[in-house]
DNA sequence: GCAATACTGTATGGCACCGTACAGTATGTG
DNA sequence: CACATACTGTACGGTGCCATACAGTATTGC
């Protein structure tokens, strides 16, 4: 297979960078998830918290771009959290399709203790990793990002419906 | 419009390294389903597909492993590639417990296709990323994962019931 | 003013995945 | 041999997310 430049070096032939990156990404997900199920919380929601409890109330489309997430989503995402009393609606006098999300003082104070699972969790992660390690990955990322946004942009032949049934 | 979330400034203790992999590997998911919907197929079909095709008849314990997922999962997904004809389950002999999955003669013609799909992705993903940065980013990836790892299986406290109702 | 267009949030259905529980089979131990 | 244990694949319910379609509201053009 791949008898194009098949770089012995470059790890085994099938899980490769971008799996290995999809995996590492899961695991993200996965250790912050397990340190915040005591409070209650999975990733997103504390994502959610925190933007808030830091910028003040936004609107709900905001906060979906914000997290990555579909304007859908984010909706559910906040009505748990509004019944749980963390967050809280409120219109916004001069445009009345928007809601302003923003933190209440529950929220609040649950948002200094995501901020301190966070801080240990990412001193954890950082262990044997240099800090210009860091930034280069994250800059190596971005530029992937951007060379992805392309990719996903060219969808040239056949996106409706495949040849199935 | 690039709702990437990488400016510096924009960087406060929130949305960081680990926010900006999870962004991106749900891209290169998107990217890889995008690039495959003219197969009919999404990545993990297409990843199980070409994994049989190149290492032959496995087990679907293996096979859940290798790619990342459940073996609850792994079922459904060999249930569809099979009624299209693209893989076979055999039984072994010696284990009647097990099913070897293996690929059929137009599933290997499919894996063909896969892999050119593949080739054409990588190559646009490198642009602008060198070498050695690539084997740089898998390093560090791959030391974050023995971190997480560690970072998950350190869960001491209250697992079993969230403070909650 | 008034219609056309754009935007925000919601409802709905679907997908991929997980976790648990279960039946069938193999393997070890008395 | 009988029994307990371990492993494989499946069934089921639940979660997080997406895409689409929709109603309400703002904004733009005339």
């Amino acid at each position: 297979m791949s008898n194009l430049t098949t770089h012995e070096l470059d790890s085994p032939p099938w899980l490769r960078v971008e799996s290995t990156l999809m995996a590492t990404a899961r695991l993200v997900r996965s250790a912050f998830d397990v340190r915040l199920t005591p409070l209650g919380l999975n990733l997103t929601q504390a994502s959610l918290i925190g933007y808030v409890a830091e910028f003040g109330a936004t609107t709900q489309s905001e906060l979906a771009d914000h997290l990555g997430i579909g304007r859908a989503q984010i909706g559910s995402v906040i009505d748990r959290l509004q019944t749980r009393g963390l967050v809280e609606r409120r219109p916004r006098p001069d445009d009345r399709r928007v809601w302003l999300v923003a933190i209440t003082d529950d929220g609040r104070e649950l948002a200094g203790r995501i901020a301190e699972v966070d801080a240990v969790l990412r001193a954890e992660l950082r262990r044997g990793i240099g800090r210009e390690e860091r930034q280069a990955l994250a800059w190596v990322m971005t530029r992937l990002q951007q060379n992805l946004a392309t990719a996903i942009a060219t969808t040239p032949p056949c996106p409706p419906t495949p040849p199935e049934r």
